[in-house]
DNA sequence: GGGGGAACTTAGCAGCAATTAT
DNA sequence: ATAATTGCTGCTAAGTTCCCCC
């Protein structure tokens, strides 16, 4: 009910144009203080200095929502993100649950490192074979762990030993995982285009049938109770487990969503199943609604069972062999069918997403491996064997027409090695960029208009790291614009602004659909350029007329090799961050928490230039409130402590050295005293790094446009450890930047 | 040079798992 | 031991770029 509410309300709310960017607090950059940085830092500052325009809608939307708790999902609900938030996806993948699994296994930790070990080393000469030996034996073990613990008692409470046992065998694991990864970065590099020597895997794993309503759950039209044919029953159910969401009332996901459902329809039904609002769909809703409850109400032992037969489909499935070595997949699974969300106002909202075929799909692996075998009763669209793509398997999808690919885990050696030519490229960069800004700057002056287009689009990309901007069809996607797409109507021109110069407003919303908002004071031969090119046109007429993503990025590679418009967003991403963490760092910073804020301060500056930003977590105000409980809580234990030591010494003094007890006690009290003292810095500066987190998401630019080693050398400096800044996933995704960074690296 | 397809990277969010607080 | 909170993973949409064909 709450959800329900909320949404609704956001939903009336949409008009109040309560934003993300403009609530962000900026103060980080404050801190961050740097002239130094050619481009970013003056386009943060101006982000800080700017956000003022908007300031007074987001004091109303604050205001609203104190007025309103639990209502934080309201404040990004603005015109522009609106579907961003409580849009909570119930997909088929749940029912597993309805898989039988016999064997109730549990699957201690050490278990299945051992058999993952055992598996690999057997993979190394066959592939086929040993995912079902490992399989068996894997229940074998666990069977026998479970028995065991059964026994000796219902509380496995755990010794020291056990405790000193368990971090002794983590760490050989560890030691046994850095031996057998495969160090791909020290070998040679295939000759280009060539991907893959040796490829084999088991195929595409596909999403469990329909399984059709129970007999008591029934569908009604008109009050009527209607037996719907199984295909149009599966695209009813589609819509009824979405019934929550605010989407399911929007006219365009009605409209897509009815038309596609009533071509799964028979004749029948289309004849009598005219009109979407007299559809009832409550007693399906409500048994799924029940089904999640139940699922959520599992036992520990049910949910291992599940836990099991996931795992059980992840190590047949999930790898594939490459070249002599074993490698995760990405996504071995074919997407299940539903309805069709896109982000934004996305014409083909509601669309069905259909069921895939294997006929649908297209095997990419060696002519010798064992070629993998399609479900019972089908056969492939294609079995090819190509390797100068990645892919293991494809298939079209049907809303957007795209291809959809199965390919390789981030981990990989396929998509390591990308990565790392993407940084190198970023890296070149760095040599060439003064003479490009320099070109840049001169072309604004060129006779011919595309050139002079070409030059503003490119400080624009350099400087404020905007995302090249392809043309997109209209009526296909929702209306977004990078650079080059950008029309007259997302910036507003101002002479003069917040008492500075020559200011460009921008307001549009980029990928994803998020809000680009900021003001910028741009360099007057950009501004006079920028007046030119918006003259005699429309608001809707694009900015940059004689220009396209293709020509600015032929340009480009003329400059420098490899050079488009997306390696400044990754060169600027990277030089800010290890700019900004030289300027952050100073001496008193001791304490692996500032650290790491400040850490946190320069990836922070990275986010706020790349744009990365998320709704602020439903229970943020909640949880930053329990946080200043916390941190009030410690500030009168500090005082005290404090009135402690000061009577302590009193009594210390009066009573002179007679007594050595005192002294102690003394001790003792200051010793109180610093403890405290810590622990109140450490949640003050916690509090202080999720504030300035609120709305913006590090992880991107951390995945995606920080060069690891940059990270790498900076811990290595200061004595943080890795685990710090990257968990698991990304230290298995910068395996190759971590083995290879030295401590003076440089970008 | 432009349209369209193919391949691959980038993106934010939901749901669950792990961790920490109570 | 349980509840609250945080962190991570999986998912898949939405971009960019390259390349082919005309």
């Amino acid at each position: 009910m709450g959800p329900e509410k909320d949404v609704a309300e956001s939903g009336k709310a949409k008009h109040k144009a309560s934003q993300l960017n403009k609530r962000r607090n900026d103060n980080e950059l404050a801190g961050a203080g740097g002239d130094a940085i050619q481009s970013t830092a003056e386009t943060t500052k101006s982000t800080e200095t700017t956000h003022n325009g908007k300031d007074m809608k987001v004091k109303a939307a604050k205001t609203e929502k104190l007025d309103s708790p639990s209502n934080s999902s309201e404040l990004d609900d603005g015109h522009f993100t609106t579907k961003k938030k409580g849009v909570k996806r119930k997909r088929i993948k749940d029912e597993p649950v309805d898989i039988p699994t016999s064997d109730a296994q549990k699957t201690s930790s050490s278990t299945k490192s051992k058999n993952k070990k055992k598996q690999h080393s057997v993979e190394e000469e066959n592939h086929a074979q040993p995912l079902k030996k490992n399989a068996e034996k894997i229940r074998e073990t666990d069977v026998k762990t479970e028995e065991g613990e059964k026994t000796v008692s219902k509380k496995p409470k755990k010794t020291k030993e056990e405790i000193k046992e368990a971090r002794e065998l983590k760490i050989r694991q560890k030691e046994e995982e850095e031996q057998k990864r495969w160090r791909w970065w020290e070998e040679e590099k295939y000759e280009a285009g060539v991907k893959w020597r040796f490829l084999e895997h088991k195929g595409p794993y596909f999403p469990p049938d329909y399984q059709p309503l129970p007999d008591n759950v029934h569908f009604y039209y008109k009050g009527k109770r209607v037996k719907l044919s199984l295909a149009a029953e599966e695209v009813a159910v589609f819509f009824a487990q979405m019934l929550d969401h605010e989407y399911t009332t929007k006219k365009v996901f009605r409209e897509n969503f009815f038309t596609d459902w009533r071509k799964v329809m028979t004749h029948e039904e289309r004849l009598f199943i005219q009109d979407l609002d007299k559809c009832d769909f409550g007693e399906i809703h409500a048994m799924y609604q029940a089904k999640v409850e139940e699922k959520k109400n599992m036992s520990k032992e049910e949910k291992l069972v599940l836990k099991e037969a996931n795992q059980k489909i992840v190590d047949e499935f999930g790898y594939c062999l490459l070249d002599h070595h074993r490698e995760r997949i990405g996504n071995f699974k074919i997407e299940p069918p539903g309805l069709f969300r896109g982000r934004g106002e996305h014409p083909k909202q509601g669309m069905l997403k259909k069921r895939i075929q294997p006929e649908d799909v297209i095997i990419n692996c060696s002519k010798e491996s064992s070629i993998p075998v399609p479900p019972a009763g089908h056969h492939w669209k294609e079995v090819r064997h190509d390797n100068s793509v990645t892919w293991l398997a494809s298939w079209t999808e049907n809303v957007q027409g795209g291809i959809k690919y199965v390919m390789l885990n981030a981990n990989s050696k396929l998509k390591g090695e990308k990565d790392w030519e993407k940084f190198e490229v970023a890296r070149k960069l760095k040599t060439h960029v003064d003479g490009i800004r320099k070109q840049y700057l001169e072309d604004m002056k060129a006779r011919e208009m595309h050139i002079r287009q070409r030059a503003v689009a490119l400080y624009f990309i350099d400087k404020l790291a905007l995302r090249a901007g392809n043309e997109k069809e209209e009526g296909e996607t929702a209306d977004t614009v990078g650079c080059c797409s950008l029309r007259v109507e997302h910036i507003t021109l101002h002479k003069q602004l917040d008492g500075k110069d020559c200011v460009v407003e921008f307001d549009f919303l980029g990928k994803d659909s998020i809000r680009y908002y900021n003001k910028v004071p741009v360099i007057s031969k950009v501004f006079k350029n920028l007046k030119i090119f918006m003259e005699n046109k429309d608001p809707v007429d694009e900015l940059f007329d004689r220009l396209t993503t293709t020509m600015l990025n032929k340009h480009l590679s003329s400059l420098m090799p490899g050079l488009t418009a997306k390696v400044f967003r990754t060169y600027n991403a990277s030089i800010t961050l290890q700019q900004q963490l030289q300027e952050l760092a100073n001496e008193s910073m001791d304490s692996d928490a500032e650290k790491l804020l400040c850490y946190n301060r320069a990836n922070r500056a990275v986010a706020i230039l790349c744009n990365h930003q998320r709704a602020p977590p439903k229970t943020f105000e909640q949880s930053m409130a329990n946080l200043q409980a916390k941190i009030d809580t410690r500030k009168e234990q500090l005082a005290l402590a404090k009135v402690e030591l000061k009577q302590a010494k009193k009594d210390a003094k009066e009573k002179g050295n007679s007594d050595p007890k005192l002294q102690i006690v003394v001790e003792k009290k200051e010793a109180a005293v610093k403890r405290c003292k810590e622990r109140l810095l450490k949640l003050e500066v916690q509090a202080t790094d999720r504030e300035e987190n609120k709305q913006i998401a590090l992880g991107t630019s951390k995945l995606n446009y920080l060069d690891p080693r940059i990270s790498v050398a900076w811990c290595k400096r200061m004595g943080v450890p890795l685990e710090k800044i990257y968990n698991k996933t990304q230290r298995d995704k910068f395996a190759w930047a971590i083995d290879m960074t030295d401590i003076d690296f440089e970008f």
